[in-house]
DNA sequence: AATTCCTGCAACCGCGAATGT
DNA sequence: CACATTCGCGGTTGCAGGAAT
């Protein structure tokens, strides 16, 4: 992009100059956010509406904020992002002085380096290969991944390793475990939609996001094809791939609540080991 | 000091929805 | 009702400047 580059039909494209900015400025103070094709001819700016609407929206707007994100802001975000999605506009609705450009940038930027940083392909984030994660090439990734993006600090390092993630908790458990803490009693767990005929405690290791974000649309519910290799995960209509990153990022409509983790017959005590582990974290951190 | 790499972010593009004629 | 125009959104590109080598 050259700022001074122009379109086929001679408008100018790229970097806006200050004697523009002041142009549009003033034009867009006198007669109002309207109409912008005529605002680029009446103002004397020779530029695409769209262009103007864009410089004016998210620069010379009074209440654009600008500058980097700060540490409660990154949390709104996420927050916002469990709440909408991908949704930038609703997201900057809510989101005074920052524009669904900023925080669309802003996301994108995350989560481009995380994904630089992993390594993976999206088709590898397809699998959650429940054996593997006891193999050590990816316990080796998820730990990279939980210094780099949270900084937790191992506990009980010889008998677990355990990492909070873009694809959520991910805990491989050791064979010499120490007995579990024993906690209040619950109810046996119900029987709902998705009618999972196993306990998922019988996991030696997975992806914990698969219980607390998990799409409605399981293939084949069938826990025996999830443990023994591969979980296909795949939208309502059964055919189109979800990954797990995208179970949260880009499928939301199609994820199940928390709430309705009733569905399955997990185990108490597992998922007291993971919450007494990590109790500090949000579940919301599970997006992230 | 020069070069390469990395990151943030401004801006463009295509598309669909909304609105006007 | 049909067509044209405008608007707004989300995805993507690529520049600029700082950091690392």
């Amino acid at each position: 992009m050259s700022s001074s580059s122009h379109t086929n039909n001679g408008l100018k494209k790229g970097q806006w100059s200050k004697e523009e900015d002041e142009l549009l400025k003033a034009y867009v103070t006198k007669y109002g956010e309207k109409n912008w094709n005529t605002v680029s001819k009446n103002a004397g700016l020779n530029r695409d509406g769209k262009s103007c609407r864009f410089r004016w929206c998210n620069h010379l707007h009074p209440k654009v904020k600008k500058g980097s994100f700060s540490k409660e802001e990154e949390e709104k975000v996420l927050q916002l992002y469990t709440k909408f999605g991908g949704l930038w506009s609703k997201m900057a609705a809510e989101f005074p002085g920052r524009t669904d450009n900023a925080i669309k940038n802003f996301w994108n930027g995350r989560k481009k380096r995380k994904r630089e940083r992993r390594g993976l392909q999206v088709d590898d984030e397809l699998n959650c290969n429940v054996e593997s994660s006891l193999g050590g090439s990816s316990s080796q990734q998820v730990d990279d991944l939980q210094e780099e993006e949270f900084n937790i600090p191992e506990k009980n390092e010889n008998n677990f390793r355990y990492s909070i993630g873009t694809s959520g908790i991910t805990m491989a458990m050791q064979s010499n475990l120490p007995p579990l803490p024993q906690y209040p009693q619950i109810p046996p767990p119900m029987k709902t939609q998705c009618q999972m005929s196993e306990s998922i405690s019988s996991y030696k290791s997975g992806s914990l996001e698969s219980m607390f974000y998990t799409p409605k649309n399981l293939e084949g519910s069938d826990v025996g094809r999830v443990r023994s290799s591969t979980t296909n995960l795949v939208d309502e209509k059964g055919k189109k791939p979800i990954s797990l990153e995208n179970d949260v990022e880009a499928n939301h409509d199609n994820l199940m609540h928390p709430a309705d983790l009733c569905c399955f017959h997990l185990s108490y005590h597992e998922l007291m080991n993971i919450f007494f582990a990590k109790c500090h974290f949000q579940i919301s951190l599970l997006v992230y």
